[in-house]
DNA sequence: CTTAGGG
DNA sequence: CCCTAAG
């Protein structure tokens, strides 16, 4: 906001400096249409925009017009808060009004630091930006009449911002004289009005200028944001509560498809009241403001919330292009953003300028996104609903990890992710029984760290699976509004393995550390993965005696873990004390004989 | 956050 | 696996 001000009160004048010895030279055949509204919007607009093309940034939602805003100030290095703003803005006009500065004085009086840098600067944007306006063929009428506006009006505003401005010889406007012949009062009285709010300012000059502005922009200028697309103004955002037209709730999201496009641009302003308004003052110039003033002020309304601004986009959507939004607008609604708004925003972070789409005015703009989005990442009852798969970072970060891709057996036909072309694993489970089953078997104390090939294999599975997982199955919808984990992994014999090696090793409860150093290359595999496992393991172990012969009913036998490995379960459930808790468990049906003996037994049988 | 235990 | 109570 402040920056808006700030930029404002050094920007104007600037662009009058330049634009009067542009326009001084040049000034060929003005308008006499001297409306200082007119100006007003044409000015701030091409103060804004030099503003953001300096940037190159684009605010399209107020969280992002803010970050905008901060940008801004950084660059312009001049930070100053609303109140700063307005009192240095009313001081510089004070002293104009006195002293008679010259818009140049003002403005280093208004904005001392970078006044220099900040011209030179936007002098160049300045004479950029109003040529190729001007000249661009493809330039709309809008556009034209902007060019033809804003000469006049400079003047108008030279003449207005040092009452001897450097170029006095312009008279003023129908509606200039009319402020300028308000009282002090009288215009405190009418910045009420505008704004809503009393004023104690005694600066006429800034009064007018504020009640100008707020009749032109029907919002108060420190919180007045534009949207700009491609350098091009497309439309401009109401941010204050207060001030807000209601004609235009949804002007603030306007914004122009066409990248860089200047009739994509002016077409888009045009369509929204907000570009509707500006041609309503441009055929209205003339008017005495007082009339625009008081009617203005009578409609003032509160501005609606955001996420009433974005309901009434979405009406209004339904209502221009008649698509019904998409089922999961509503949770996303819920979330307060836009769908749009939120799967774009992944893709944001990549590019410089993104855009998103948005349903604003119904004709289907894009939004340049910023960064409003995602505070945190989009979690569980979002993902899926929103289709997205948030396996991007996963994805990335699994892909790193992982040393190189290794042209697995790619036979499954999941492919996630597009870009990274991943596909699952097939049959990872059994792969890595292949694998390992026979090293897990055979060096049944494989040390800690798994071997190298081993961890290598384990590593390049673990991607794919964390992928899969991560991708398709990390969560997946429940139709109760649950969210579910991921399909069943299956627990490999090396997992197992690895699972009993660590309880060997660290013990059993130390869920965490097992799984830190034993299974660090397993992401999936929680801790308390790991302690479920290892009591179904003990279970398994103290249940299913796979002694004795006539023992198995279930021919496919459920338990696929080699005895040895239940025998050394048994062996760390008693080295743990953990077998009394087991045998309650597992329903007294054991043999309850002594452990040992019988543990002796089973290793023999096995 | 980690464990332990029930579901 | 999920969930949750308990440290």
């Amino acid at each position: 906001m402040e920056m808006v001000v700030g930029g404002e009160g050094s920007e104007e004048a600037i662009f009058v400096d330049t634009a009067a010895d542009e326009f001084d030279s040049c000034s060929a055949p003005l308008k006499q249409v001297t409306d200082p509204v007119v100006y007003k919007l044409v000015r701030a607009r091409g103060a804004t925009v030099t503003c953001f093309e300096c940037i190159g940034l684009v605010p399209a939602t107020d969280d992002e017009l803010m970050e905008v805003e901060n940008l801004l100030e950084l660059e312009k290095s001049d930070l100053l808060s609303v109140s700063d703003v307005v009192d240095t803005v009313g001081q510089g006009l004070d002293k104009d009004d006195t002293s008679e500065k010259t818009s140049r004085e003002f403005k280093g009086s208004s904005q001392t630091k970078n006044a220099e840098v900040d011209e030179e600067k936007l002098n160049a944007q300045l004479e950029e930006a109003l040529p190729t306006s001007s000249s661009n063929p493809n330039n709309t009428q809008a556009d034209e009449s902007r060019n033809d506006v804003v000469e006049p009006n400079l003047k108008v505003v030279l003449s207005k911002i040092g009452s001897a401005g450097c170029k006095p010889n312009f008279s003023l406007l129908k509606g200039e004289i009319n402020l300028d012949k308000l009282t002090i009062r009288e215009l405190q009285e009418t910045f009420r009005a505008t704004f809503g709010r009393e004023t104690s300012v005694k600066d006429k000059l800034w009064l007018k200028r504020r009640i100008a502005m707020g009749l032109t922009n029907s919002c108060d200028v420190c919180v007045t944001n534009f949207i700009i697309n491609g350098g091009q103004f497309v439309g401009k955002k109401e941010e204050t509560c207060k001030n807000l037209d209601c004609e235009d709730p949804i002007a603030g999201e306007v914004c122009s498809e066409g990248d860089g496009i200047p009739a994509a641009g002016q077409k888009v302003m045009e369509d929204t009241v907000d570009g509707s308004e500006l041609r309503n003052y441009l055929s209205e110039s003339g008017h005495g403001s007082d009339d625009m003033l008081e009617r203005r002020g009578a409609k003032r309304v509160r501005k609606p919330t955001k996420r009433y601004i974005e309901e009434l986009s979405d009406k209004e959507t339904r209502e221009c292009n008649k698509k019904p939004m998409p089922s999961t607008k509503r949770l996303e609604q819920h979330k307060a953003s836009s769908g749009s708004l939120v799967r774009t925003a992944w893709g944001a972070h990549s590019g410089a300028i993104v855009t998103r789409p948005d349903s604003i005015g119904g004709s289907g703009v894009r939004v340049p996104y910023v960064s409003r989005v995602r505070r945190c990442r989009p979690r569980k009852s979002v993902v899926a609903l929103t289709n997205f798969q948030p396996s991007e970072e996963a994805l990335m970060r699994k892909i790193t990890e992982c040393s190189k891709p290794q042209p697995c057996s790619l036979g499954g036909d999941k492919v996630v992710e597009p870009k990274a072309a991943l596909i699952e694993e097939p049959l990872a489970p059994e792969e890595e029984k292949e694998n390992h089953c026979l090293t897990g078997m055979s060096e049944f104390s494989q040390d800690q760290e798994p071997t190298d090939k081993d961890s290598r294999g384990n590593i390049l599975l673990d991607c794919i699976a964390d992928i899969n997982s991560d991708d398709k199955a990390s969560t997946v919808p429940t139709m109760k509004g649950g969210m579910r984990r991921k399909h069943h992994r299956a627990w490999t014999l090396t997992e197992v393995v690895k699972l009993v090696d660590g309880v060997s090793k660290f013990g059993a409860g130390r869920w965490s550390e097992i799984k830190r150093l034993s299974f660090s290359s397993h992401s999936y595999r929680t801790s308390v993965d790991l302690k479920d496992k290892w009591r179904n393991l003990l279970k398994a172990s103290f249940a299913s005696p796979p002694s004795d012969k006539g023992m198995n009913p279930r021919k496919n036998a459920p338990s696929p873990i080699p005895a040895p490995i239940l025998m050394k379960v048994r062996e760390l459930a008693e080295i743990n004390g953990q077998v009394h808790r087991i045998l309650k468990a597992t329903s007294e049906t054991e043999d309850n004989s002594g452990s040992s003996v019988n543990e002796n037994n089973r290793s023999g049988y096995l």
